[in-house]
DNA sequence: TAGTGGTCTAGACCACGCA
DNA sequence: GCGTGGTCTAGACCACTAT
């Protein structure tokens, strides 16, 4: 089941990447676009919200929604599903354990995890790959309560996400992303096949499950020649930030 | 004039971040918000759609809204403006122009800025530092018909963006960012302070006015070891996206 | 001053989760 | 099956933009 909102974004999303609205035009006001489809203007307003939170248009009261930009750029939501987001643009991923173990919580991992101190949590270092060429390195602490069904993964297993879904039903649901800059360590240029002192775009993210309990945090490498993170933005309000250090 | 909505929103974001609601508890169901604060339903929903974007609280239908977080990372609504960036954090920015050039546009240039080919532009390469620190460097191209105005600024001005609204009215409305890390080249290196081929966080930005029309592009280089990102996210929606280059 | 998007209401029904 | 959040309506008024 579709709701009605969904689908006239949908339409107005189409329309304006077919250029029926070129950027820089407006587009039909409020009531017109609830005539037009048989609704009421609230939902109207939801549908354009969304293409707005996209970046594809910008809303000021008073005056008329302009088109800012014809297409989306691919979504983000899939950042903790590395295989799905392979998918969606067409491509295999991979992936290889290079090493697992179990050991005790650092006072960090302890931290991040929201578990006490010294519980025994898994360690994973594992190498992502895009049609066979190493991308990604994550270095990556799951909580105690699903340590388990990590560690019975196959090593080769492709898409850990969905697996641990499939086994045992848990969704990854929010996570929290931080990103910055790295030189290639030793280890990083062997794996990745680059070499050392190379910038690595960084992501340490922690993720949780929808009641909000952390599952895992990570250290994700990436090889910045193949990579990269896009964002929109506005005035009014933004979901990026930006930090300095110290 | 505050809207009731924004009130509510700021009452609970700080209820939250005193940890009347501690993470990983449950908000009150939105009948009961609606008679605390004495407004609809539809207000109270549109309060707590806010806490949802900034990563406070997870939504799903079904089940009681859960608090993801207790505090919400800076914003990055300034990602334009550096110097208001600064001052939310108690900062001080600064800014000096490297070297300006009035130069016909490049392909690049005219693609992004929307010009005709040819087009004169305005090249600006400037260091901004925090608290007289080197932090960022950036080189941006300014549209033929902002260029005067962005050529006639002292070149220690801290805030452009303030400047450019206070002398022409223009408002940087909207922003197209794409992050990735490269190595520090010579230039970046005696400029920031650093040394050559170290990791710098990378932000090629698209900037346009309120009407959608392209005011500057920029490639903005910041030391990674002072400077990082954020961005939360969920299954439903996210604002960010990550790209593969090949 | 006319027209637009933003706010808010009061009510109805539905899809989903959880026990 | 009950309670929750999600969807949708029809109408009112307001704040802001544009002319």
């Amino acid at each position: 089941m579709t709701a009605r909102h969904e689908e006239i974004a949908d339409e107005l999303r189409r329309a304006i990447a077919r250029e029926e609205y070129t950027v820089g035009s407006l587009l039909p006001v409020e009531t017109e676009l609830a005539a037009r489809y048989g609704v009421s203007r609230g939902t109207v307003r939801q549908a354009v919200a969304t293409l707005t939170s996209e970046g594809l248009i910008g809303s000021r009261q008073g005056a008329r929604r302009v088109v800012l930009a014809s297409r989306r750029s691919q979504s983000f939501a899939e950042l903790r599903s590395f295989a799905q987001w392979a998918r969606a643009m067409g491509r295999r991923a991979s992936g290889h354990v290079v090493s697992q173990e179990l050991r005790p919580a650092t006072d960090e991992d302890a931290e991040r995890l929201q578990l006490p101190a010294g519980t025994e949590v898994l360690r994973v270092l594992r190498v992502r790959g895009l049609d066979g060429e190493p991308i990604l390195l994550e270095r990556t602490v799951y909580a105690d309560w699903i340590a388990p069904a990590v560690a019975a993964l196959d090593p080769e297993c492709a898409s850990v996400t969905q697996r641990l879904y499939e086994d045992t039903g848990l969704v990854f649901a929010y996570g929290e992303h931080v990103i910055d800059a790295v030189a290639a360590g030793a280890q990083d240029a062997e794996l990745l096949g680059i070499r050392r002192t190379s910038p690595l775009l960084r992501v340490r993210r922690v993720t949780t499950t929808r009641e909000g309990r952390p599952v895992e945090w990570s250290d994700d490498r990436y090889r910045s020649d193949a990579v990269s993170f896009s964002v929109h933005n506005s005035t009014d309000r933004n979901p990026l930030s930006r930090e300095a250090s110290d």
